[in-house]
DNA sequence: GAGTGGTCTAGACCACGGT
DNA sequence: CCGTGGTCTAGACCACTCT
């Protein structure tokens, strides 16, 4: 015996950090607060920068942090939810959607998204661009694909391109009969132009979600949307903006 | 004239990294492959271990790496489609539930978990632990926060503990009249318990599935499902098990 | 220009898995 | 035991924002 075992289970520095910080965010800060700079809240707990930065990096994640680059780091607000997919059925662009058409235009869409719309490898499919904003912020942007063969009448629309356009190709869509919709949600990283979009770098974390939409016996749209993973909880079913929790550690008992 | 302007907006290293090692992930390896280790690819392109590890990092994010201590770095295999939540509104456990319980205890739920439940602040609940498969891996865990009200003949059972008694509280909660449910899903970081659960070290990413379930006019049982966010994707509505697409980067065209 | 976070380096040591 | 990925350091420079 002798040695009281202190540390039998050494945690690294940086998790340990992290929760330090996460009380110290609990109980001393308000949102909307600057912290400390990385080099000075390194020096204080005696750590290297990089390690600091590990646990930064951490509560980011889970929303408690939003940094910025010749800013500073600031307290996050908890996050938004967002509502996706109602329990009714509807096509993008209908009633109350909390979309905003942006542009659109004709490309041929990668290979995965061809596959689900059952167009052949390489044939230009409609594009309509949107984002959708939340609290003054825009928190998604979508890339809506439309094959050629589910919106036949297309051929009438004068507008050439831009959120016209788009609103025109929606309006088509709504014309048939929705049969059923699918629904997935992973988690990627944000592409170049996404990220500029969302305000975030590069490989920022959001949350995919991917909504195929039937009708006339085949998929006849396919919604990519890239939600910001900081700042959204991502709402389904009934009650749109329920305040269940903000706590991505879950329980601290 | 002169300096044709290459690399006009330069990249960061280990963005392009990312892109380059992804690019040889799709052409020149099939899942399973174990790569080059970390010292030896970061000499091969000629950038510091670190920026190489930031690089896999992103990789693994995005489910295209499985990376373990000790073992290496593999290609991982398109991510499980893991259906959450069927039209149907049903208790946990009722059913082909795709749970498996594995114990149940009594304890005071965060304050956040609280809120939800109505009950007073450290107020102990039943919380039932279950634990999810996917293809032989265990690809979430759960707890299931139960108040004492929503359950009022718990006192006749007698397992005192363990799977027995988990599915004995979950018997009970199937008598009740299910009036709705609610859901939602964020980002979050596996805990230290979770994290060993799902064979993945503290602070992986993880998809939090909050669920609401309400029944008397009150919230009967809330459950609060970590999914590995590198290896699942979830599915909602119909299909459960749809091949939509393996690309967190949309499209590449 | 001053100050911030973001990127990058070249090393060291540790914890783990398999031999 | 060796080789792997995981952690950590102490520095440097860059890109950005604000004043």
């Amino acid at each position: 015996m002798g040695t009281t075992q202190l540390e039998s289970v050494p945690e690294p520095k940086y998790w340990h950090l992290r929760t330090v910080l996460s009380e110290a965010l609990d109980s001393e800060f308000s949102v909307g607060e600057i912290l400390p700079n990385e080099r000075d809240l390194a020096a204080r707990f005696g750590v290297a920068r990089a390690t600091l930065r590990q646990a930064l990096e951490q509560l980011e994640l889970e929303g408690r942090l939003q940094r910025r680059r010749g800013v500073g780091t600031t307290v996050a607000p908890p996050r938004v939810g967002v509502a996706v997919g109602s329990r009714r059925h509807t096509w993008p662009g209908s009633a109350e959607d909390a979309w905003q058409p942006v542009d659109c235009e004709r490309a041929a869409p990668p290979a995965a998204v061809a596959a689900a719309l059952e167009t052949g490898p390489g044939e230009a499919v409609h594009v309509v661009r949107r984002s959708r904003m939340s609290n003054g912020q825009r928190v998604a942007t979508e890339l809506l694909h439309i094959p050629d063969a589910a919106v036949p009448d297309l051929t009438a629309i004068d507008a050439p391109s831009g959120a016209a356009r788009a609103r025109a190709v929606l309006r088509e869509l709504q014309r048939l009969e929705l049969e059923g919709q699918d629904r997935a949600v992973e988690l990627g990283s944000a592409r170049a132009d996404d990220a500029k979009d969302l305000d975030r770098l590069p490989g920022a974390p959001v949350l995919v979600v991917t909504t195929r939409f039937f009708a006339g016996g085949r998929t006849a749209a396919l919604s990519v949307a890239t939600y910001r993973a900081d700042t959204c909880r991502l709402t389904f079913g009934d009650s749109p903006d329920v305040e269940i929790h903000h706590d991505p550690e879950q329980r601290a008992s």
